[in-house]
DNA sequence: GTAAAAATCACCCGAAAGTATGAAAGGTAA
DNA sequence: TTACCTTTCATACTTTCGGGTGATTTTTAC
């Protein structure tokens, strides 16, 4: 994206440069100033609308490499060794042991992901709307995300949670 | 959209004519031409960002509504046993039109799946946060559920989404 | 060209979610 | 016993969500 940036700048001098020469190349023309502006203008039309569809395109963007849906073949091998074997409903252990969730944590993430609202997992655990929050700003600060539905995302994709 | 261009059309001339009256104005100035150049070319380049962002809107999606007719064929046992021929990554078109989800819904959809907030949603699609809103009342609606997570849990279960 | 659908936006308002801070009880390990 | 962690709960506060309503504009279909 800052690159994209970066190549209309560069653009943009080029062809104010290339204008300067065709300035001197052709000064002569009475007309000419029309001229410049008429291509000046197109061109960079073309370049607005190149700029706006490098800038509205990027869509996600992921900061872990989510882990492989299959257990298949000799992954990347993470970061601290593991054992494959996991099932295809069974949160990844290791995964899990890195983010340091409390089981009660696990509970109440397992809980939001099936969309239950922060009232309702209360009632479900027997507990307080007031821990719910609690356990829920732990969670997310745990996961190093700001709501709900980025810490279920995240957990599974990195299969933290069936 | 043919008024966009009319629009754009419009602009460009209404701008060489200012281009006319300042190079009338400011004869004096010894560097006008770069000036005007690089005005020029903002401006036009802003112009292009506002052309691209009108035209390149409706370039995707849409025509998803042509399945009105129910062919209730396979979809309902498709949560895990075998999906339907869909790649992984696309959503069931079956399914989908069974919700009547509007192209720009699926967008919004998707991205409250990926965790991102209203705000940050518009954000990314260039308009308001209460557009969001009304988009996401209307998901709610057609998927029968009361919140993003419930919504974002049924459309992944239903491989409405990626 | 008109009608219908989709997309856009606004305002109000209550509900839910989330933050910050503090605290108390119970279990565990050094 | 002390230190630490987990779980529980509370109050106060801010932010985000979502419903309801109405409206305009744009696109699409006929």
């Amino acid at each position: 994206m800052s690159r994209s940036i970066i190549i209309y700048g560069l653009a943009m001098a080029a062809l104010l440069i290339l204008l300067k020469w065709l300035e001197w190349r052709f000064l002569l023309f009475d007309h000419a100033i029309e001229v410049y502006s008429g291509a000046l203008a197109l061109i960079f039309t073309g370049l607005g609308i190149w700029l706006a569809l490098k800038l509205a395109k990027p869509k996600v963007q992921q900061e872990a490499q989510p882990a492989p849906k299959d257990q298949v073949g000799p992954p990347v091998m993470a970061i601290q060794g593991q054992l494959p074997a996991t099932s295809d409903h069974a949160p990844d252990e290791n995964e899990l042991a890195r983010f340091g969730l409390s089981g009660r944590e696990q509970e109440v993430l397992q809980l939001m992901a099936e969309g239950l609202s922060n009232q309702e997992i209360a009632d479900r655990l027997f507990v307080s709307l007031n821990t719910i929050k609690t356990h829920g700003s732990r969670i997310f600060e745990k996961l190093d995300v700001k709501r709900r539905t980025q810490a279920v995302e995240k957990s599974k994709r990195l299969r933290l949670i069936k």
